[in-house]
This record gives structure tokens, sequence and C-alpha cells, in this order.
DNA sequence: AGGCAATTAGGACGGATGTGCTACTTGACT
DNA sequence: AGTCAAGTAGCACATCCGTCCTAATTGCCT
């Protein structure tokens, strides 16, 4: 199973990587942060199971590059995820004969749910309700343990796990321990990754 | 190309006017003082390619207007330039979907550069407290060459080196050249350090 | 009492990372 | 012409990192 995640923004790629990983854990899933990124995907990928697509990225108009994507790829449900909620885009998006639209500013569950509706065969648009107040750093951080939180801040200031076990005097086994569970519950792989999306939380 | 400043400081509107139009020479400029010329301005502009924003100006509530705004603008990027460091009202303005937020007190260039890095759809927050503690690392990053600092913003952004590879289209080879070269020059042994540095330093 | 999550510790393994070499090209400056 | 910095590309090696296992302890909840 193959999934494309286009997004230019790495921090709601990450989460949705997660949602999407979570509904389908088998799946491959591949990102692309603009235009030209998609297109390679789709070269190496002729026929993926899934693309979510946000309408601003880099490279891509949807007045004229969401038809093309459409008619390239004619059996693979597309997606459209974004924070636009521009109402030409969103008919646009359902003359060419895109699968469904979902607001970026939905609940995680509902748009997990929206996903399966559109791979299931529904077309649907589902715009961003009155709820809007959906903290992305407390529901991140929120999932961490107190020992994750000590580690992913130690890791924000670039200590390598053999310091941060002496930091806490702890094992660096156990502090691997920590690391590996705290990029789980984020949604990443790297320390790196880990550290992009605290800082860019705002993470202390 | 259509811009709208929305101040009520005269003095500072008139600057950052002349940083736009050193950037977008055929740019229309529009002002507007308070809330109420911000709507008019909208009203008349439905579609400008920026806007930025003070967020205290006369009748204006940023804790629900912001919102308003961004809703009423989906596909405008958004730059708050403001002299509040509000952390709260920083978090606010991301979650609510704004594109960029700078600080009134950092160097005008480094404003020209956020503006134009947020018009291409970057989502940043440069603090002028950030800008004082770099003055010591400005001579940090000053050392890095161009190809160093295109390395470093996608280091920062979580990406592995073969990701970064893909991304500038080079050998990964290659890339791990710049990426040591870097890490001598910041003085660092390990990208997640060298992460710790650039954000601390206000790195976009 | 039993279950469960969190924390601690370790082993094994594959892959990523960082450094130290060599080597070629290009453009700019002398 | 010569030099030098920057960028490109590759190889080798040691280390680190991240994941998948097992296993023990603690405390909390049912």
């Amino acid at each position: 199973m193959q999934i494309v995640v286009v997004d230019d923004h790495p921090i709601f790629r990450d989460g949705l990587s997660q949602i999407l990983r979570s509904l389908f854990v088998d799946a491959e899933i591949m990102y692309a942060g603009d235009y030209g990124q998609l297109q390679s995907a789709i070269k190496d990928n002729p026929q993926p199971d899934l693309i979510t697509l946000d309408l601003v990225i880099p490279g891509f108009d949807w007045r004229t590059d969401m038809l093309k994507l459409r008619r390239s790829l004619t059996l693979t449900p597309i997606a459209i995820v974004s924070m636009v909620q521009n109402d030409e885009a969103i008919t646009c998006a359902m003359d060419v004969g895109i699968n469904g639209f979902v607001s970026k500013g939905v609940q995680p569950d509902l748009l997990a749910d929206s996903i399966l509706q559109i791979m299931e065969g529904e077309t649907l648009v589902r715009r961003a309700g009155d709820i809007l107040s959906s903290n992305d750093e407390s529901n991140l951080l929120a999932k961490l343990t107190a020992r994750q939180i000590d580690v992913l801040r130690l890791i924000c200031k670039g200590m390598s796990n053999k310091e941060i076990a002496r930091e806490l005097d702890l094992s660096p086994f156990t502090v691997r321990i920590h690391v590996s569970a705290l990029f789980k519950s984020l949604g990443v792989s790297s320390r790196t990754s880990a550290v992009a999306i605290a800082t860019a939380s705002g993470f202390s």
C-alpha cells in the first residue's frame, strides 16, 4: 500500500502521516513538498492508493494543475487536505473529479474518518466548523510521559543519547527507550525532526 | 500586485512601505490605521498579495479578529509585524494559520528577508530577542556559504542527508561535505546541536 | 490479586551520521 | 598564468542512532 502526502508544511505533514499510519499500518508513505517532488513521486509510483494534497505548495497552481493531476491518475483517490477553504477552489476541485476535500482545521479523528470514506468511494467536502482551537502542541505534548519530556528537552539542546544519560543519571539504553517512544508519539523517526516539531510548537 | 499595510504608527508605516517597495517595485501599497480601514481595504481588494498586520491597532482584538481575518482571506499571506512579543499572541496567530510573525525590532534587511520567505509559503516566527542574541552568532551564520545555509535550513526542517540530497538535487556525498563544513563553522558535531544553535539564533 | 502503564536495563542489528582523505570543475581575484 | 574558495563526487572507517526484542521493578487502578 502506497500513500503520497503532498504538503509543504513539515509539521502538518508529520501530523497527517501519524494519522495515516494509524489507519494503515503497513502503508508506505511518501512525501512531496512541492509540485516537482509530487511529479517525481508519481513517476516512481505510478499507481498509489491515496494522495493527500495541499492546495498551496510551491510550483502548484490548483487552477490548472489539479486537473492535470486528476487526468494523470484516474484510478487513485485524491483527497485535498488544505487550509484553504476558498469556495472557488473547492468547486474547482469537485469539477475536475477530486474525490474529497477536508480542511486542515478539523479534528484528527474526523480527518481520519473522512480519509477512510474518500477511499471507499465517497465524495465529500468537510470544512472546518466552529472548532478551531485544537491546540497542536498540547495534543502532541499531552501524549508524552514525564520522562519523555525530560529527554525531549535535552534533545532540543542538542545533546546526544550518551550526554542525556549522564545528565539524567540513566543508562544510555534507557535513554534510547524514551527516545524511541517519544518519536513514536510525535510520529517522527529522527531526533532532528523531533526538534523541528518541538521548537515549531513552542516547546521550551 | 497589492499589499495592505496595517499599522497605526505612521512613521513605522512609512518605513515598512519603503522596504516593501524595494522588494516589489510595482506593488500597489494600501494602508489601514485601524480595524475599520482594514475591512474597507479588504472590501475594495478582496485578494491582496500580502497583508502586514500590527496586532495593536484601534478596534482590533487579536484574540478574536485574527481568526476572522484569516478565514476571510485564506489565500493571502498574512505577516504579523508587531512590537508585542507576547507568546500567547504568537501561538494564537500560528494556531489560526497566520503565515508569519516578525518583530518590529529586527533589522530592516532581515525583515525584508522574512517577508519574502513568508510570501513563499514559509511560516516563521522571528522575535527581536532572537536577533539581539544573534549579534554574536550572526558572525557564525555569516561564515556559512550559500550552500551550507541551504543545507542548514533543510536540516532544521528535520530532513536526513538523503532527503536533502533529493531536495537540492545533489549527491548524498556532497550533502555530507556541506554538513561537515557547516558543523565545523558552527563548532558542533551533530545535526541536532546545529538545529539548537540555529533556532536559538532565529535562523529560519 | 491481577492488570497495566511507566521506568529502568540490556542485546542485536541495520542504517544513518560524521570525519578524513582524494579529485575534479568553476569563477573570481591577483 | 597562478592561486584560492566554493561546489561537486566518491571511498573508508568508526561511531551514533533508531528499532525490535526480552526482562525486571514500581505504582496505580479495577
